[in-house]
DNA sequence: TGGTGTCATTGGAACGATCAAGGCGACCCC
DNA sequence: GGGGTCGCCTTGATCGTTCCAATGACACCA
């Protein structure tokens, strides 16, 4: 019946597995080599339990004999999933401090092949994010897409909900309240409120803020985080804070200008990116962070790590995101109780030279 | 081929492509539709010359309607193909300022979209390398490996090698004369060899190293373009290196040490990390980077880009990389016409106000 | 003895695409 | 006009797995 009745016993193993003969075995020289049917070698793989003891032994056996693998192509055609996961990432950006992505693919990565996914990455068109997603969709290439850039309003997350795709969004659905798909994300306010009293317990009193423009959800997040522990100590924000664009120059202007107006003895900043950008104006000033001025910045990129003395930096916990992310998805594609829509987590804080 | 005449005539159809039915279409239904058979509509997609002009319209025609997509998984079973290119991503490595991965995998994925194929992230058991390749080889999910991490002796290669799985290197095989895979690598002597010169064209004469341990290929390539740089202007390197870890901390001592020692005016070095070591110790000698001593890195890095006053880097040309990986792939498996086994890149210097 | 139920296992039929042949006109050429 | 070639399209078979319904074996109980 099989092809193939060579490779018996032969093919001493190496090292790891049996050597890959031309062709890879298939269930049916599984079956054959067990002396059963294609479908209990399918059952011993797929349901263990439904087989009798000595059976699974014999199957098993002749499994690991075999160095036998399922095909994926075969069994995603029949059970119509491919376990994977799309992920689209951006270009990647320069002559920033943004850390996060690399940090958080590795996570999602290594927590979902324990989920027994892979992570498809993808890049998508600048103009239209769209269309990457829709084609991989289209040809059910992937399960579920985990969206990552959701931070000023998300076409992707509306477009995928409308489709009935399934997918999780690192990052909340902050314009669109009526969302019902599942999301993670990092508490902001929490690790600024955090940061900040940080810097006051320390004796801080006049303490700025570097953020984002005011268009940007996330950044009046962090912002609040600031302006929260500030006024919780009867403390003025008044003439105290910035937004600007995310770039170091930016961030580098702003310090200047508080520095010279609102004479502040620490900054907190929305980004590493912005606190690089203070460490500059420090340094064109012969100041020193951390002895001077206390400076602390927000996702404790590898930046923040190394940059001399060490920047104070608010840690997104991505490994946990990840984690959520994953059991989400798993509760989208069926197989465990699905929990709530949202799952919001805490951050912590990097402590180093800088404060 | 392209199966997208569309985009011209719009967005607006594209955007909010057909609405997919419960269950997407098939071959058959668009067969069904422009009235011709399976197998007519699966020439119209991969080979329309073989189809009458007028014919290939209305099944084009049929597909737009539909929306349909090829089935990834049919497809992949029956050509045993997965179109999907795997990569192994190791830990994010923290405390460092490697910022190689970031850059090149999305040029991977980028130039791979091109070709036709998507890149499937897969994490490595960190005591086993082979383990995640193995699963991945066996039940036929990747067409082929991209192996990026050749540093020292690579086991991954020899082992694919073994198995004449499909795979392309970025690194030489350094320790593996013998070794007939293609790769791709960057120049790094050239590379240091870039900075020694812009350092020495900058009047700088007592220019020292501080690279990796000894038994690392890279470092001791790296190195040998420092110490031609130096010879080639008769000027001496004995006691002006060091080879220590690549950690940040390493960096500090070792340029502290050869401060005192060795009284350089300029450091180059094997990596941003251990540039940022310098820095370190230049902060804790009061002294200032660009001004008093020079300092020139190794993979432009974030950190090389947002550190003040900007540190000078090599830059790894990793677009090109990406591209000539691909290129190598395509070879492989079959398209084009297979170049030889290896292709060496220049990088180029960034500068900036560390030197 | 025969009915009934449970359990372990089986054979056949999908899943949706491509491959390998084959059909069938139209055309051309001796 | 027969035979060959070409262009275009169609029909079955097939890739390797899982789903579905059915089978045989066996025990239990009336």
């Amino acid at each position: 019946m099989s092809r193939r009745t060579d490779d018996a016993l032969g093919r001493a193993s190496a090292r790891f597995s049996p050597k890959l003969p031309a062709t890879p075995p298939t269930l049916a020289d599984v079956a054959e080599r067990a002396g059963v049917s294609r479908q209990t070698v399918s059952n011993a793989i797929n349901n263990p339990d439904l087989l009798r003891p000595d059976t699974l032994a014999r199957v098993q056996e002749a499994i690991d004999a075999l160095g036998y693998s399922p095909n994926r192509a075969a069994r995603n055609l029949r059970t119509r999933a491919s376990h994977l996961i799309g992920m689209r990432i951006g270009p990647a950006q320069e002559g920033t401090a943004n850390a996060t992505m690399d940090r958080f693919v590795h996570s999602l990565v290594e927590t979902s092949r324990e989920a027994g996914y892979h992570v498809l990455l993808f890049a998508g068109d600048a103009v239209d994010p769209i269309v990457g997603y829709d084609d991989l969709l289209r040809s059910t290439a992937v399960d579920a897409f985990v969206v990552t850039d959701t931070y000023l309003g998300n076409p992707q997350s509306s477009w995928l909900e409308a489709r009935r795709a399934p997918f999780v969004a690192f990052g909340r659905p902050w314009n669109h309240p009526e969302a019902r798909h599942p999301w993670v994300d990092v508490d902001g306010a929490a690790g600024t409120e955090l940061a900040t009293n940080h810097l006051l317990d320390r004796g801080h009193q006049r303490i700025a803020w570097i953020g984002w423009r005011k268009d940007s959800f996330i950044g009046e997040d962090r912002r609040s985080g600031w302006s929260r522990a500030m006024h919780a100590r009867d403390l003025s924000t008044t003439g105290m804070a910035c937004r600007v664009e995310d770039t170091v120059a930016s961030g580098r202007e702003a310090s200047a200008v508080l520095l010279d107006q609102a004479h502040p003895s620490a900054f907190v900043c929305a980004s590493d990116t912005l606190a690089m950008g203070v460490l500059h104006t420090l340094r064109d000033r012969g100041l020193r962070a951390g002895e001077n001025i206390a400076v602390v910045g927000f996702d404790d990129s590898q930046v923040a790590q190394v940059v001399p003395p060490g920047l104070t930096s608010v840690r997104q916990p991505l490994e946990d995101v990840a984690v959520e992310v994953v059991k989400a998805l798993e509760g989208l594609l069926g197989h465990p109780p699905a929990v709530g829509p949202g799952v919001l987590l805490p951050p912590t804080l990097a402590m180093r030279g800088s404060s």
